[in-house]
This record gives structure tokens, sequence and C-alpha cells, in this order.
RNA sequence: GGAGGUGUGGCCGAGUGGUCAAUGGCAGCAGACUGUAAAUCUGCCGGGUUCGCCCUACGGUGGUUCAAAUCCAUCCGCCUCCA
């Protein structure tokens, strides 16, 4: 096995400290590098994965670049898969009759998991650990001792714990459990640095109080922020439907990132691409003083999203086709293609291509001008219920800005 | 073990016998506008319909009534307090 080569420590901590919202320490962080540096040994980096929701979003990117920074430098990045602290994790207990069940439906999910996660890691680079792997030997005894070593009153430091308790909300006991197994997860990989979101930044806190009692070098503890999604409010999530999913055909995620607020681009170039810093700093002035047009700088943002995840071609299709569809009115190229019975009228017939997804529905779109056939706008309540006739090629149908449907009359 | 509260459309949340497919907000959809699928304004927003109406729906079931989201019984879920 060869000796790694790292870059030196000014190089790495810049490219570490991209967009981090907490580290903890850097001084602590610094030495190790240098340690490292000295040794020849790659630090442990441990990120922990609760792999109970397998549809990864661009949010999730924010910690896998992360993560990549890490591997970029030649570090040693340990995937954790909470494989136990999933099973013991549902609060309401109803799916507990069936731990056999869940044990594969878990890791089901992590396997799912992994398979997009190495979209963005370095998969010879990663190691892959499941924490049952110290967790379930701990046992009861095990986890009782653990217990012990952590107090009621740190725990409420938590800020979730403290506002759920004073609003009389319940805080079950597994609940309180869980920073403290999630700490032990360090002690076990006597991990140098745990990565998260930021909201995890307590739960990092606990795992290097633990590691400095068991007499570990605690870990460094680094954050990222939460990506906010295109609402540009709420952090991105997929039940909030502001989220861009990483298998997001190429012209969805193109799209929607174009959707974002001007504003929020700035974030998403620093925690979702690896444009250097100092270059961002250079569009954001030019589009400041006007010189540089917003969408531009968007579109290039976009294309960049898209060529990670799908690949240069695909970003450049999915940018012809918005420009297509968008700025000039036109339709995609690859629509479904539907054949319709002669003599059905127009609001079935969009339910039958799937336009709309009732007649009721179907009759307010048109009603309400939302239907076009070959580019002509139908509108009104006498074109509800209007023919169209039969002919050898097929009509475009477009419904909305975003519908669309080739339509053969038989 | 005891006392009380609560369960309404995708979500939040009004409604306490008919005028309720159910106020309002959010989300969603459409139109106008725009560099954009942003913002803003406007409209729509359970399903079927021969446009008369009809069907399904207010935790489940059963009942009272000409009529129930609203009353009664029972069951289920969630929450709080006391022990």
């Amino acid at each position: 096995m060869s000796t790694p080569q790292f870059p030196p420590v000014d190089e790495q901590m810049s490219l570490l400290k991209r967009g981090a919202v907490d580290l903890i320490e850097e001084d602590q962080l610094r030495s190790k590098l240098q340690r490292s540096l000295d040794q020849g040994k790659p630090l442990t980096v441990k990120v922990g994965f609760d792999p109970s929701s397998p549809d990864l979003h661009l949010g999730h990117t924010v910690l896998l670049r992360k993560m990549r920074h890490f591997q970029q430098l030649g570090h040693r990045v340990v995937f954790l898969v909470g494989d136990f602290t999933a099973m013991i994790g549902d609060p309401t207990g109803k799916k507990v009759t069936r731990p056999q069940l869940e044990r594969e439906e878990v890791l089901a999910n992590a396997q799912t998991y992994q398979e997009q996660v190495f979209k963005v890691l370095d998969r010879e680079a990663t190691v892959v650990d499941f924490n049952s792997r110290w967790l379930s030997p701990l046992g009861s005894e095990g986890l009782i001792r653990l217990a012990g070593r952590y107090t009621l009153a740190r725990l409420m430091e938590r800020e979730d714990f403290r506002t759920r308790f004073a609003n009389g909300q319940p805080i079950h006991i597994h609940e309180l459990l869980y920073p403290l197994v999630q700490g032990y997860d360090s002690v076990a990989l006597a991990a140098d640095v745990e990565l998260g979101g930021h909201d995890q930044i307590f739960n990092l806190l606990v795992g290097r109080s633990l590691m400095r009692e068991d007499g570990l070098e605690p870990q460094i503890c680094l954050t990222v922020p939460l990506l906010v999604g295109l609402d540009g409010t709420e952090k991105m999530s997929k039940s909030l439907g502001n989220a861009i999913a990483l298998d997001d055909p190429p012209r969805e995620a193109y799209g929607k990132t174009l959707s974002i607020p001007d504003r929020l681009m700035w974030d998403w170039y620093l925690l979702l691409t690896d444009l250097p810093e100092s270059e961002i700093e250079a569009r954001r002035a030019a589009v400041a003083e006007g010189s540089l047009h917003p969408k531009k700088v968007k579109q290039e943002l976009a294309r960049r999203i898209v060529t990670d995840y799908h690949g240069a071609e695909a970003a450049r299709e999915a940018e012809a086709e918005f420009e297509r569809v968008f700025a000039s009115g036109g339709a995609p190229d690859d629509l479904p293609e539907f054949t319709i019975d002669r003599d059905t009228p127009l609001f079935r017939l969009l339910v039958s291509a799937e336009l709309a997804p009732s007649n009721k529905e179907s009759r307010r779109l048109i009603e309400q001008g939302a239907v076009s056939v070959d580019g002509e706008p139908l509108r009104g309540s006498d074109a509800i219920s209007s023919i169209l006739p039969s002919r050898e090629e097929p009509y475009l149908l477009k419904v909305g800005k975003r519908r669309f449907a080739r339509i053969l009359i038989a």
C-alpha cells in the first residue's frame, strides 16, 4: 500500500471550510491534518445515515459533497448506515410487531441509498459500515452503562427536547437514547471527524464528549447548512415538494433550478458546485452592477447540476428543450402519444391522454383556456365537447405550460 | 387505575340538527405578466352528469330524526393532568 500524498494543511483547510456552518474546533482540525500529513495516515471521517428514506435529493448532496472533499484530500470516509438506530427509531411503535421484516426493509433501503450516494462519492474510497455491528452486541447491559454516562440536564440542552418539554409534548425515552447511541458510534469508530447537517450539531457534540470520557481524542464536528429548496424559504425536502431529486429527469432538474429565486443561487453555487469562491463572487458582483444577466448565471448553475448527475450531453439537451418550450412556446421532443377513438369529446380526450385527472378537472381546464391544439388556444364552454376531425398526422395538445401529448384520432 | 380533552377535505383549521361539498389559510392547478416553472394580480380547486340533478365525504360501526360533520351508544386512534 503506497503512502497517500496529502496536500498542504492550508490548502486542505480552505476546501474543508467551504460552506461549513460549525467547525469545532478549527485549531484541532488543523493539528489533526498536520499529524496525518506528517505520518502519512488518513483521518477517519464518520458520517451517519438513517436509511429510512431512500430518495435522495440535492439537499443531501451538500453533505455528500463535503464527504467527497475529504476523499479528494485522501482521507478515509466511513459511510455509516444507522441500521440499528433505524430499527429502534419509530416512536409510534406501530411497526415493532415485526422486527424481522423491518430489518430487511432497512437493509433494502440502505442498498438503494448506496446506489444513489455513489453518484457523488468515490465508491472505491468509501468504507460502508453498519452500526448494528457494535450496537447489537452492546446488549441492554451495555446500553444502561452507556446511559449512565450522560445526564438528563445535558440532554435537555437540545433545543428540540427543551421546547417539546416546555410545551407539554411527549418525549419518548428512546429519543433521549438516540444522541447517546449515535455518540457511541464515534467511540466505536474512533472517528477523527464527524460530519453532519447543521441540525445534527447536538448529536455530534455528544459524540465528542463520550469520546473524551473514553480517553479518546475527541472528534472534530463539522456541519454543513441545510439547503434551501425551490421555494426560497423552507429547507429542501421531498414532503414539502420543493426538492430536486437525484433521479429527476434532466429537464425537470434543469427547469426546477431555473425557477429558484435569484438570491438563492449564490448559496447553491457554494454548496452544490466546486466553482471557486472567488469566481462565485465575481459573478455576483457582475450581476449586481448589471453587466451580467442573472438568467445566464442561473443557466450555468442548472447546467452544472444536471451535468453532475446526468452528464454534459443531457444538460445541453435539457437546456435546449427548456428554451424551446418556455422561451419560444414550442414543444418538447419526445412526447407521449395516444390513439383516441373518433368522435371523442375534447374533455374526455384530455382524460384519456392523461392530460387531466378527471372529467371535471378537464372541463375546468378547457373553460380556463389552458388547452391548445396545434398551438391554437381553445377556450370557452363551447370547446368542452368539441370534436377533433380525424386526419393522418397526430394533433399536438398542450395543457397549461408543461403538459403535452400527441393525439392520433383513430 | 382515575379525570379530562381531541379526531373535519393533501396539510392547518372553522363549523354543534336543515340554508354544508362544508368559512378561512397553506399547498396545488390555470390565465395574465416575466429572463424563469420566481414575484405579483385574477380565476379554479371531491367525483359523475343528458347541466335537472345524482353519488361519495367530516376516525369506525350501529342508532335517533322527515333531515346528522353536528344528537345518542359503542369501538378505535391521539393528547394532557392526577396516581
